[in-house]
RNA sequence: GGGGACGUAGUUCAGUUGGUUAGAACGCCGGCCUGUCACGUCGGAGGUCGCGGGUUCGAGCCCCGUCGUCCCCGCCA
């Protein structure tokens, strides 16, 4: 063979299976392992769809066999050779192309590497340290694990890109390079030379430009698109990561929620997963009633509310709240509890306003009676974990008011009750997550989607003693809701919604403000006067005022839910390049600090330089 | 900003109450080996115990500081 015919390969090692027998072939891959036996050498040859075996053997042609033993893991090499199907006994069944190998007739090292810091198997994602793997991620990707997730995404992305075509959606590119708008997480932000002291920042998200492709008359927008928040990082978050941008005109929720159902199924489909639609909804409030969360994961089951059945002589016993959610957590199939598990889980509680009670066949001999009934209101069945989690007394509605004191106002009741709640939800998922082997319910397989509808439209923010969105100043509330505004904005509704899977958010939208009046109007219970208003976002208001349609949608988080189909428990998994915890490229080392005459050139003097 | 776990050979880890020369497996290098596929086998090399300081006759081990990685809370409209 050639030199000029080893340049050319004929196809991919890892797809070479027995209907190649016969056929001359060139392959070109990384060396992948080497087994050395004398004058018989085996290299398993890899490239991106899988390994296959080579054969050099001396008897054949002792020159070949002498440079093939000089080859070392990750040498690029070209061979070529002939495809022969392996005697029976030496088929391999764990390999793809284990029912053949190539006889090599012909050898070029293309390029020599270094012994790597680390193997390049499957099983080095779950054992080396994430620096060594970020550090070489060049290497990381090499490996099977990683390539098929670098597959997974592109994939799930093209199902995604055509099932918004084929919806009639467009995918309009908006500027990375924008304007501040101080609302919401930190920006990372970008100086101008041209005006010096003057900064663009990168998009925490589309947002404003997506709404303004709809006053466009762009009608139908996805983009996806990378974002950008300086915020503290978590599994589930970067500082850049990708979201699936949505918009459309005239939209109805049920008509939007089809759609993204539908894009979601595509999605899943792409990945070779099945998935049921159209997908349940709650509301919030149901959500943080059952779940304790507004994200529930439905593969466990919902806790009962049992205040009701529990009379109040055994509430004070208890030492429990009077008129605070009293909930019944069931984690199915964990069977006994042993004495050590009982004691490890008391300290779950603890730092917590509420009581645990993780013992219920305790609760159960001093209450026979209540505890029966909560029991089947809950439909436990024989070997479900249950626990009981109520207010410690002295928290909640009518706490620490004196005789003759009115109650506390309703916005502190309701948060009195969500703090409740809240707790017994994070106790739910730790009980969950600390006996997932037995319940197996956290396990791979289940894809449990979730539509969380009319979440509240503000929350309070104590520490600066205003009303702030929940989810953005440009959500929509409740039709019905709009004459409450300024009585009880803590019990206005918005037309937001999330999509959840298996307790993750996925994504969140809203219906939009369309008109100026009320746009301006929730401006100002923001805390943000008319001026304010106008200098952050006026042109913004300025554009509704030019016939703006009503319009709404979503935002999804592509690496989560990659995250989810690859069955991995971080981003980074499915990120080729991701950052640490502290937001660090490890690989090309950045951020780092720049010469005084790049600063210089940008009006930027930092402190101590 | 707060809490937690971790940092020892290229990798993953062990290292007893503070005590002689810091070990193992894998990997790497060399020899032998014609059916291996995590090849086998014999031999060998390889260490700033993250870094700095302190206590001590003596520190991988104790103390203080610092750097880094991961997880969680806060934060993330």
């Amino acid at each position: 063979m050639s030199a000029a015919e080893l340049q050319r390969r004929t196809g991919y090692c890892g797809a070479l299976r027995a209907g190649d027998v016969g056929r001359r072939v060139v392959l070109q891959g990384w060396v992948h392992r080497r087994r050395d036996l004398g004058a018989l050498l085996f290299v398993d040859l890899r490239d991106r769809e899988g390994v296959c075996q080579i054969v050099f053997n001396q008897e054949r042609d002792a020159g070949l066999h002498a440079r093939a033993a000089e080859l070392r893991s990750e040498y690029v090499v070209a061979v070529g050779g002939e495809v022969v199907r392996r005697d029976a006994a030496t088929v391999n069944p764990a390999l793809a192309t284990g029912e053949v190998e190539v006889v090599a007739t012909a050898l070029e090292v293309l390029n020599t590497a270094r012994t790597p810091p680390f193997p390049l198997t499957e099983e080095a994602a779950d054992t080396v340290s994430e620096e060594a793997r970020l550090k070489y991620r060049y290497l990381d990707l090499r490996h099977p694990g990683m390539q098929a997730n670098l597959r997974l995404r592109h994939k799930v992305v093209n199902a995604i890109r055509n099932a918004f075509d084929a919806q009639g959606f467009l995918e309009v590119e908006t500027p990375f390079l924008t304007r501040s708008t101080p609302e919401g997480a930190r920006d990372y932000l970008v100086p101008s030379r041209v005006y010096l002291g003057s900064f663009y920042a990168l998009p925490q998200s589309p947002q404003l430009f997506k709404q303004l492709l709809m006053i466009g008359g762009a009608d139908r927008y996805f983009q996806i698109v990378r974002c950008f928040r300086d915020e503290d990082l978590r599994a589930d978050r970067q500082p850049e990561f990708t979201q699936i941008d949505v918009e459309m005109s005239f939209p109805d929720q049920d008509t939007l929620f089809g759609i993204i159902e539908g894009v979601l199924r595509d999605a899943c489909a792409a990945a070779g997963r099945e998935i049921a639609l159209p997908f349940p909804r709650m509301s919030w409030d149901e959500a943080m009633a059952k779940y304790g969360s507004d994200k529930p994961d439905l593969r466990l089951p919902p806790m009962t509310e049992v205040g009701g059945l529990l009379p109040a002589a055994a509430r004070e016993q208890l030492k429990l709240a009077e008129g605070m959610p009293l909930l019944l957590i069931r984690i199915p199939n964990v069977g006994e509890l042993s004495r050590r598990e009982r004691d490890e889980l008391r300290p779950l509680a603890e730092g917590r306003p509420v009581r645990l009670f993780e013992d219920f066949a305790r609760v159960a001999r001093n209450f026979p009676g209540p505890a029966a009934a909560m029991r089947q209101a809950s439909g436990a069945e024989e070997g479900d974990l249950l626990a009981l989690v109520g207010a410690a007394a002295g928290i909640g509605a009518v706490a620490e008011t004196g005789a003759g004191e009115a109650a506390a106002s309703p916005a502190e009741a309701r948060a009195a009750v969500r703090a409740v709640q809240t707790h017994a939800g994070a106790l739910r998922l730790a009980l969950g997550q600390r006996f997932a082997e037995r319940h197996g319910r956290f396990g791979a397989g289940a894809l449990r989607f979730l539509w969380v509808t009319e979440f509240p439209m503000f929350e309070w923010d104590e520490t600066e003693r205003r009303w702030a969105a929940s989810h953005h100043p440009f959500t929509s509330p409740r039709e019905e809701d709009v004459a409450g505004l300024e009585r009880d904005p803590g019990a206005v509704k918005a037309r937001a919604y999330d999509v959840v899977l298996n307790g993750i958010e996925l994504g969140s939208g809203s219906v939009r403000i369309h008109r100026a009046e009320v746009q301006a109007k929730i401006f100002e219970l923001l805390g943000m006067g008319p001026e304010e208003a106008k200098a952050r976002f006026g042109f913004f208001l300025e554009a509704l005022q030019y016939g703006t349609p009503p319009h709404g949608g979503i935002a999804l988080g592509l690496d989560r839910l990659v995250m989810l189909l690859a069955g991995a428990s971080s981003i980074r998994e499915v990120i080729a390049f991701p950052k640490t915890a502290r937001a660090v490229d490890l690989m090309v080392d950045a951020p780092t600090p720049v010469a005084a005459a790049q600063l210089k050139e940008l009006g930027l003097r930092v402190p101590g330089m």
